[in-house]
DNA sequence: CTCGTTGCAAACCTTTTGCAAGGAG
DNA sequence: CTCCTTGCAAAAGGTTTGCAACGAG
């Protein structure tokens, strides 16, 4: 839904800078933006092979670099490997929740957190730039180990 | 001053597990305890060297990890590349402001942020086993980038 | 046609690990 | 002596990049 503004404002920017629209980069930005949840490279590369299946790692790379770039995607590294890629809603900044035990991850918003740390960095002579608030925990209740491949909502 | 704390309560940690005693060992706990600043392996690795030149990077690295399993340390991996290494106080948790331009990283605590993300938890279900929270922002003075400043790179 | 883009494979960087020699207990 | 440790070098694991062929405009 939204995900076609996002697309759609994806193809703005690339011809705005005289950058090419391509099927390879049509088809990562689309599930990139319509996944629904935090994404690797590997996890974005699987995905856009679905719907253009020449697409390479590299291109999926710089495709996100790009999105991150222009402020359309977040890059987050949680505890673990890799890089998670996350589309960015304009409207609302949203911290996260992180299982342990099963990886998962929750999103929230907190705007103490915020007003907080405006505070805390004004004390030490600082502008806050962005911030990252990440708890690790425990799901209390249906937490399962990460089994297979990370389930795709396919 | 309690580096001197901190470097028996590994030797005796050690012991305790049946485990060695070494000249390595207690250099790079030396220097690390010694620091007071955020040191990644390599720096940890120069100046072990100091004091026993023999050290290799892989004694750095398990040692380091021993420490961080034991509690004795904790590992951070700030946005850009390395883990950086970090004495734990039992008594205070902090976390970090990171300056963006020079990477200056300054510690503060700030209570109601520990007490906010219980709430946020509990609200999601979750139980809390850490937390990280970093603010990135630019000092308004005193910010030089990197140059041949010791430690941290970006 | 032109010049941005792509896939492949190699380069990079940091973190891990296998192994035979070395050393603490 | 016995095993834990060590340093070396190679393996891993992820991210970046050089390059010649490709293809959008």
């Amino acid at each position: 839904m939204d995900a076609a503004v996002a697309l759609e404002r994806f193809r703005a920017r690339l011809s705005r800078d005289g950058r090419r629209t391509t099927g390879q980069r049509d088809a990562i930005a689309t599930v990139f933006f319509e996944a629904g949840r935090h994404l690797s490279l590997l996890d974005i590369l699987d995905l856009a092979k679905r719907i253009s299946p020449g697409v390479g790692f590299a291109t999926v790379y710089r495709t996100m670099r790009m999105l991150a770039d222009w402020g359309l995607a977040s890059e987050h590294r949680f505890d673990g490997g890799q890089t998670l890629y996350e589309p960015i809603d304009a409207d609302a900044h949203h911290d996260h929740l992180i299982c342990v035990r099963c990886g998962r991850v929750v999103e929230y918003e907190e705007p103490e957190v915020e007003a907080l740390q405006e505070r805390v960095a004004a004390r030490y002579g600082m502008r806050v730039v962005s911030h990252k608030h990440e708890i690790y925990g425990e799901c209390l209740a249906g937490c399962r180990p990460p089994v297979g491949a990370p389930g795709l909502g396919d």
